[in-house]
DNA sequence: CCGCACGGTTTGTCCGTCAATCTTCCGGTC
DNA sequence: GACCGGAAGATTGACGGACAAACCGTGCGG
């Protein structure tokens, strides 16, 4: 008992505090795509060192939301809408996978958790819904999602995928009028797996992806062409 | 123009040389599943100081090859037969979508180029093949695959997938007889390519994963029950 | 206006240091 | 002889300095 103590007593190493700040500032967009991430300005901001810094940007580059360029160093990735695209070609086919494990090899309390988290989701405001508690909602069922469906591998690659458009889906679940959409063809989801139906639980999950893709492409492509009239 | 020569005299960072030299040597077997790779020993044999060291071992770490426990340094990642068979589910479906890309995106002259490769790994003597002239064809086959289905994404996730589970490629191909079976379920996948048959493509390069597994997770559990009644 | 040299900045790499932790082994105790 | 505990050695995790090479912007000169 005093081993678990002290594993919370020391829970992180510096190198995981820098990876995961770096990691959410991407993410949330408070470092921009393109921009230079010189090792100085990573040292000063997490006060680490050199050799933890450029060891958690390894990392970061390895999950694809850092670029190095020999003798540059580090940018923040950009993502093409066709990268994009092929972001969500390849989430489709782990969510699916997903949700097909999920269907065969899921408990019933996960069953019953999935069910949960849905109507938890169903229960929002139709608009303008906290986007907050939006998004924890939407993880927690991922997060459900990917526990149970008995492949860790496929969680963990999901997770570094999502990480890759999370700017993304933040436009895309702003879309008014998206929430109903996003509902339906989760419950769909929902119920192929209650029928312990795993091709229609692929099915659904596929087509669940093709619709976000769809929605994100479309406001993706508009900013896109903004930015160009613009500049 | 002694630019150009420079570009190429020094094409890449030590770095980049000990993350192949440690993927290369992790893969073909040459660093054992489960051995420890202290710092001092990866530094002498590939002649590069720590901190270079510790940032491949790191992006090693990300790709799954290595695995790291808190203040015991990293190991060979040890797969078990559990692991093996999330692998294949995984390159399964990144098999499949590039299949199903391929079908739907790449040239004529790719087109052709599958084929070629197909036909000589037709042309193989049927048992007691080259080894290393089979795993050659079967890499560029891949290669040809990934190229042509126009998602550079996949293409990287399906590298990083192939390497973690290499050695175990061997063994599924060591296995005599495979390779007819081998080269009839990849004929279905050309075949459904140059009918533009997206789905069928699909479906065969899932198909010939799912055999592929097939052997390889019965000659890995053999291996292991082996392994345990002599231990 | 173009090109070129210059200086500051950043990377890529190496090295030495140091505390904390893990492993091993040795010796004492029951 | 088996077991417990602690000292010794090895290794990790982290820090900081150092330095050549490469890059970038600037300003000077043609």
């Amino acid at each position: 008992m005093t081993k678990d103590m002290a594993l919370r007593v020391v829970p992180r190493p510096m190198r995981k505090q820098v990876e995961e700040g770096l990691r959410d500032a991407i993410m949330t967009g408070r470092f921009a795509p393109g921009q230079h991430l010189p090792d100085r300005l990573l040292c000063e901001l997490f006060g680490a060192s050199r050799s933890v810094v450029r060891e958690a940007v390894r990392l970061l580059e390895a999950e694809g939301l850092v670029t190095t360029y020999p003798n540059r160093g580090p940018f923040v990735s950009f993502l093409s809408p066709a990268e994009a695209e092929q972001v969500y070609e390849v989430r489709g086919v782990l969510e699916a996978l997903a949700g097909e494990g999920f269907a065969q090899r899921a408990s019933a309390g996960e069953r019953a958790e999935l069910r949960r988290v849905l109507e938890a989701l169903a229960a929002l405001p139709p608009r303008g819904a906290d986007q907050a508690a939006l998004l924890a909602l939407k993880r927690e069922f991922y997060e459900v999602l990917m526990r149970g469906c008995r492949n860790p591998l496929v969680a963990r690659m999901f997770e570094t995928i999502i990480n890759r458009n999370a700017q993304l889906r933040a436009t895309s679940l702003s879309d008014p009028g998206r929430l109903s959409g996003t509902v339906a063809e989760l419950r769909r989801v929902v119920e192929a797996i209650e029928a312990r139906d795993a091709a229609g639980a692929w099915q659904a999950c596929r087509d669940h992806v093709r619709s976000a893709a769809e929605v994100a492409l479309r406001i993706l492509r508009e900013h896109e062409r903004a930015a160009r009239a613009t500049g």
